[in-house]
DNA sequence: GAGGGGGCGGTTTTT
DNA sequence: CCGCCCCCTC
């Protein structure tokens, strides 16, 4: 047997020595869906003799583009003879996209130093518009006319074609707004982030040469996470793929959990229709979990009508039986977990427990339970390292370098200051040619030239913390010497989202996790603790009266209970404080659908 | 451009 | 109940 593939189980062998030809890998929770991704990789350079550039694989997050890198690095170095300089492209749908964009964007008319607007900035410019147009941004609210906006582009209805959809007034006014959004972008020489797909396929569609091109250079695609594609990412890879049909996708209907924003996990089951010849393969053999928290999972997820599910199984032991346990208030709630992360202490290590929840108003709760307590935690997420006020005031400034055009950026750095604007001005007019300075000198000059760091008073906490991301964004910036570079890095690369202070309590490597559970989606933990099990909590009550939304939350609490590999809380409350105002709940419907054999009733001591 | 009052909305969130 | 955003004032 091929070295390679000894440690892969049949069906992952099978996916990873696929001949070729179109291939869908059906890989439930914990089956090693990456594992399959990356042997296949690298086993089409080593042992096909695909040249490694002629490979393209393509994610949702970069973390996931950069573990896949990663891996397959290693499997490359450990498995051959002959040095691999290089391993494949492996990036974001955006990423992809935006690097495409740069080089061919010019026959849309797109230059090479557009701006890319993250949403944030596409809110700025769609309230712009808005008032432009005499309209309320009270009744037209930024945000839910860029849902609809991005729903569209996701859909790919461009703004001319956006008005024969519209119904009512409503949609036909925010059909005005997308027509100006659009003209508004254009004059700007920017793009957002739903644009970068959509002008791909536009290209595509308008200039086959340029598809040839990228047909001919990407001969194998592989695409990760497939029930999340939205229809644009879809006919994307339908595009690149459908002329060689060399097109591995790897998904599991049963994680689709974001379907409110445009993933369509139908993406997956229809596959067949668009190539006849598709092969499929089912991983379903779990490594991660017990027998009980399988079965516990297969309970609910097998109420979803919609769409295929896979029975999982595993070789791991049988397991405990999972907790449940009905708390008085939230408050007693969240008193149950810090008592049995106290008790388990000595048995297992703090960084074993995740709690989920399925908003983000929970959280508070708990964290002073464990600020009380002194138990170390993480939040996960909170506010990403690129939304940052002084993150986007800097980048606002470099980004005006590139591309003068940019008035978002430009109104930005007006807002900061007047004064400061004017030197940053002058300063620019005696710029020659942007092109000759790297960025981190760009980037030292002006905070020379405005003072803009002045701003911030060293000896304040929160103002320090403001100034060590700008040095952070600095170190970011002294990697990419190429301003365009840097700005496409910053924009598309996620910063690791760093803590904010209060809500991390000690040390950061020995720490509960606490996050949603969307947030959870990929991760493991030994002991989980799902909480706020009630209906109009999980399901969430906006979607009690739809049956796809309320799939969906099901589809959730599925990967919430496959995070867990040894041992499984289920909580719930039966009076609960949210948002000041109490409520009675009943008890999840999840939880009536798991057998009564699996489950044991916990006590408080 | 910061700081305060008032009003409102509050599911999930990568790029 | 809390936090965000708008708008007004200094």
């Amino acid at each position: 047997m091929i070295a390679i593939l000894s440690d892969l189980n049949p069906q992952q062998q099978r996916a990873a020595s696929h001949s070729g030809g179109p291939l869908l890998i059906l890989a439930g929770a914990g089956s090693g869906k990456t594992r399959a991704l990356t042997y296949r990789a690298a086993y089409l350079i080593l042992e096909k003799h695909i040249p490694e550039e002629n490979i393209l694989l393509l994610t949702f997050t970069n973390k996931a583009a950069g573990e896949m890198k990663e891996r397959i690095r290693i499997l490359l170095s450990q498995n051959t003879k002959y040095k691999i300089q290089n391993t494949p492209f492996a990036g974001t749908f955006h990423s992809f996209c935006a690097k495409i964009l740069r080089i061919d964007g010019n026959l849309l008319g797109i230059p090479p130093n557009f701006a890319i607007y993250d949403e944030a900035d596409q809110v700025d410019a769609i309230k712009g518009v808005t008032k432009k147009l005499d309209l309320s941004i009270k009744d037209y609210k930024p945000q839910s006319v860029l849902n609809t906006i991005s729903g569209a582009k996701n859909e790919l209805i461009s703004e001319l074609e956006y008005p024969q959809y519209a119904r009512g007034i409503w949609q036909k006014n925010v059909a005005q707004i997308y027509l100006e959004y659009q003209r508004f972008l254009r004059q700007n020489q920017a793009v957002d982030f739903d644009d970068l797909i959509f002008k791909v396929i536009d290209l595509f569609k308008k200039f086959p040469e340029v598809l040839g091109k990228y047909q001919n250079k990407y001969r194998y695609l592989l695409v990760d996470e497939y029930q999340d594609t939205n229809r644009a990412q879809y006919i994307l890879t339908k595009f690149l793929a459908k002329r060689d049909g060399n097109l591995t996708v790897v998904g599991d209907a049963s994680q689709s959990i974001y379907g409110w924003r445009g993933a369509n996990y139908r993406n997956l089951v229809n596959l067949k229709q668009d190539f006849p010849n598709l092969t499929i393969i089912n991983l379903e053999q779990n490594y991660r979990s017990t027998k009980t928290i399988l079965e516990v999972a297969y309970s609910i997820i097998c109420h979803n009508t919609t769409h295929p599910v896979l029975k999982l199984w595993t070789e791991n032991e049988e397991g405990e039986k999972i907790y449940l346990y009905e708390a008085s208030s939230e408050i007693n709630e969240a008193e149950f977990i810090v008592n049995q992360i106290v008790r388990h202490q000595g048995q297992c290590q703090l960084s074993d427990f995740a709690i989920l929840y399925r908003t983000n108003a929970q959280s508070r709760v708990l964290e002073e339970f464990f600020l009380q307590s002194g138990i170390p935690y993480v939040l996960v997420g909170g506010t990403r390292f690129y939304q940052r006020k002084e993150i986007k005031d800097v980048l606002a400034y470099l980004r005006l370098v590139s591309n003068s055009k940019d008035t978002v950026s430009f109104k930005r750095i007006e807002k900061i200051g007047k004064n400061r604007l004017e030197k940053f001005l002058n300063w620019q007019e005696n710029l020659s040619e942007s092109s000759q300075f790297n960025t981190l000198d760009l980037f030292d000059e002006i905070l020379k030239v405005t003072g803009y760091l002045e701003l911030y008073d060293p000896k304040d906490e929160e103002d320090l913390a403001r100034l060590e991301n700008i040095n952070e964004l600095r170190s970011v910036a002294s990697l990419f010497p190429d301003l365009n570079d840097f700005l496409e890095n910053v924009s598309l690369v996620e910063q690791e989202s760093l803590p904010d202070k209060p809500a991390t309590n000690g040390d950061k490597k020995e720490a509960v996790t606490l996050m949603t559970l969307h947030a959870a989606k990929g991760l493991e933990f030994p002991i989980v603790f799902i909480v706020g099990m009630e209906e109009g909590l999980f399901p969430h009550s906006r979607s009690l009266l739809n049956q796809s939304e309320l799939e969906e939350e099901r589809r959730l609490c599925y990967v919430g209970i496959t995070r867990a590999k040894k041992k499984l809380f289920l909580t719930y409350a039966r009076r609960r404080l949210y948002f000041g105002q109490h409520s009675a709940n009943e008890v999840s419907r999840f939880i009536q659908d798991i057998p009564e054999d699996l489950i044991k009733i916990a006590n408080e001591f």
